[in-house]
DNA sequence: TTTTTAAAGGGGGAAATCCCCCTTTTTTTA
DNA sequence: TAAAAAAAGGGGGATTTCCCCCTTTAAAAA
């Protein structure tokens, strides 16, 4: 009896070929593909619609993977999650281990790659690579963590745009103060004196990708 | 005779991936992948490895698909290159179908698209999304003057650090008014309303690495 | 050589940003 | 459950940035 994986990711045409390549693997069957996690809970009301493995993107519409692998972890333990997102910043990586995935595939992930981790996952419960150990390593050094809370990684990204701090407040659904506020606790503990030098420091640590 | 195509692409998974979608469609061969333009390039020194079209990454280590799709044209201008990007902005976009690329298709496109947009570039010449023609139309009607200045261009790059106006007068040995004429010159022909819209067109014009 | 154009600099006001210090509410932790 | 910490929001002033409209001087074109 083969392993089942479902793909989950918003971008249809690589959910349809990552899908196909898992496919041919010879432990392997692709149960179904989904756009979101919505789509991924909403399936998994009927029992033969879960899986032993879900590939998880992280940028997807609805429902995220990080809260998609959260509800996961919660409601259905024996699920295993494995991220595939193209290139995120080490926060995002570090949420979504956190979360409950139990690996990390990278944009430069080859097939066979692909294939060991699943098998790793599904025998020993996870698989790291180099580069997701890096950062975990790191994570533990900078203590980084603790350092950078969700709605300020949220900041972080929108003032790497042109808009100004009043728009983001209107995007972030909160006071223009509360913006403010992000603002000046990211400057003083980053130790930057203005918005080029929160741009730079999103740059350097891959929170935002020009 | 099926039409032969090269996918290139660093991220070894989606090549890999892609190439498989396309082996699948009834009229197309795939006739090996790159990691990158340069590869690409050195493939083509054997005329047998010269495919009817190649379906281009645009951001890639070494030689990018801008790069490649220019040289492409200039010496192999019967190969037709389809832009196959995650997401890119509308400037780079419009570089690489000036570069010669004959469409260009975005993340959302399903295998379908992507089948009918192998055979019309084949057939056609051409295939462009609405997207794409949106893109290309608005370009043509800003025909901005992207002429840059040499004052202006050693502007930009201080504006790309942490520098106030002040302090970036000082560096220039010029008067704190004249720096804000080159920011306000160039606000007006870029189209930008601040210094992070200067800063992210430095970044996409490579006037500023990171 | 005159005319036009561009570069350098300036005035001044409006808006945005920066910086501290403060309160209230919610959440965590001991 | 009480104490501590974090999140959200605010006041207010100094500074910087943004945006027009202006003058002088140097360079280029007619």
């Amino acid at each position: 009896m083969n392993y089942s994986v479902v793909v989950v990711d918003d971008h249809f045409l690589l959910s349809q070929a990552i899908g196909g390549l898992v496919q041919e693997f010879k432990n392997f069957d692709v149960l179904y593909l989904c756009k979101n996690g919505q789509e991924l809970l909403d399936k998994f009301e009927n029992p033969k619609n879960i899986p032993d493995l879900v590939l998880m993107d992280i940028k997807m519409p609805i429902l995220n993977g990080i809260e998609t692998t959260e509800k996961l972890k919660k409601d259905f333990p024996d699920v295993k999650v494995l991220a595939l997102s193209i290139e995120e910043d080490e926060y995002t990586i570090l949420k979504m281990l956190r979360a409950g995935a139990k690996g990390y595939l990278m944009k430069d992930t080859k097939k066979d790659i692909l294939e060991k981790a699943l098998l790793e996952v599904i025998q020993n419960g996870q698989y790291y690579t180099n580069t997701v150990s890096k950062i975990l390593m790191e994570s533990i050094e900078k203590n980084i963590d603790t350092e950078i809370k969700d709605k300020e990684l949220e900041f972080i990204k929108l003032a790497c745009t042109d808009m100004s701090y009043k728009e983001i407040a209107e995007t972030m659904f909160c006071s223009y103060k509360t913006v403010e506020g992000y603002r000046d606790s990211l400057y003083k503990k980053l130790g930057i004196k203005n918005r080029i030098g929160l741009m730079l420091f999103a740059i350097h640590h891959n929170i935002f990708t020009p």
